[in-house]
DNA sequence: TATGACTAGTCATTTTCTTGAGTATAATGC
DNA sequence: GCATTATACTCAAGAAAATGACTAGTCATA
């Protein structure tokens, strides 16, 4: 019961289509929630169903026609009934954070290679959160920004996002690191 | 067919039985993954059958018997087939995260106390994580350890662990101000 | 002019995760 | 002495998420 007000969440802000929705799940300018197109649609064909938001149908010429889906006041309701429910706790869960953890036990070599990779996937993502913030803010410095901003909400979980990125990074790089040196020193088994 | 890994990576260290797995996975020592008792059960059989890991049973006078398994050499070829496949990108998926994107706009107050309870939370893991890497390390500093310890693969899971609860805590307690000093400044709608 | 990428979805299946209940004994705490 | 917690599991059901395949037109590019 996740997705939905994750849902709910995206549409707050105007109207999308299932498909602008997927995209927004999924390269992760959403950094609140990750979802594939497929949950996407099922989700808004329930919420529809279940009257927590409002579709219409808008006709293209050129492009195939799309859905537009908008929140009702029943789903803005449901969404402060579930911004007062105790929130699940949040784990980390990286299947690379498994390899890590017996990379001394068998190959390093890849597990190497790896965090090298989401190291720069990290970097890419962490320069795009901060092209994001910044048009978000506008003229306004961060500080002013939120103090008087209008709709900081995205604004808040960008921030997040970026955080994570970045603690993402420099372990990735940390561990790298400790990994070659180790490779270097003891012998390889 | 990641937490199949994840079970292995656990074992990879000795031998437990799923209660003891379970404990390890429940409450976050094992910060690479998390899973409840009954997939782990669930797990075991799955991986005893296709003879990744070989359990045996230990008769017990005062408590209940238990199995005991222990990583089989195809278990352990499973693993290194998996450290060297292309790891899938983790996503953060939390809750609060989704109740904050729209904190501004519906209910302010129950999203900073949750936020606030989240950093205290938060808080004592990193007791909790600072304590385990201590033990891990032993006498040694950290620069030292990492370079000559035996298993480091724990303790470097750990390290992310630790600096994802800070992370995690400075948000929380940094965003809980934020929404609290516009409480406090804007008329609450 | 074929190739692939983009828009805008749908359908079916499988895997994974969560929730809830139940069994049985033993040690510990009030 | 009675309640709670800890050990050690099992079974079933349901919700959520991931995977894969498919439709169908448009646009840019090589």
């Amino acid at each position: 019961m996740a997705l939905r007000h994750a849902v709910l969440a995206a549409l707050l802000d105007g109207e999308y289509s299932g498909y602008q929705l997927a995209k927004a799940f999924d390269v992760g300018v959403a950094n609140f929630w990750h979802a594939l197109p497929q949950q996407l649609y099922a989700e808004l064909t329930k919420l529809e169903k279940e009257g927590l938001v409002a579709g219409r149908q808008v006709v293209q010429e050129t492009r195939p026609n799309k859905r537009l889906f908008r929140v009702t006041d029943a789903g803005r309701a449901e969404l402060e009934k579930f911004a007062a429910a105790v929130p699940k706790p949040s784990f980390i869960r990286d299947e690379l954070l498994v390899k890590v953890q017996v990379a001394d036990r068998i190959g390093t070599a890849p597990v190497i290679e790896q965090l090298e990779e989401r190291a720069s996937a990290a970097e890419a993502k962490i320069e795009l959160l901060g092209e994001l913030l910044r048009r978000m803010r506008g003229d306004a410095d961060e500080e002013e920004f939120l103090r008087r901003g209008e709709r900081i909400g995205p604004y808040l979980t960008c921030l997040r996002g970026l955080a994570f990125e970045q603690e993402h990074r420099d372990w990735c790089l940390r561990i790298a690191a400790v990994l070659k040196e180790r490779q270097s020193t003891h012998a390889e088994r």
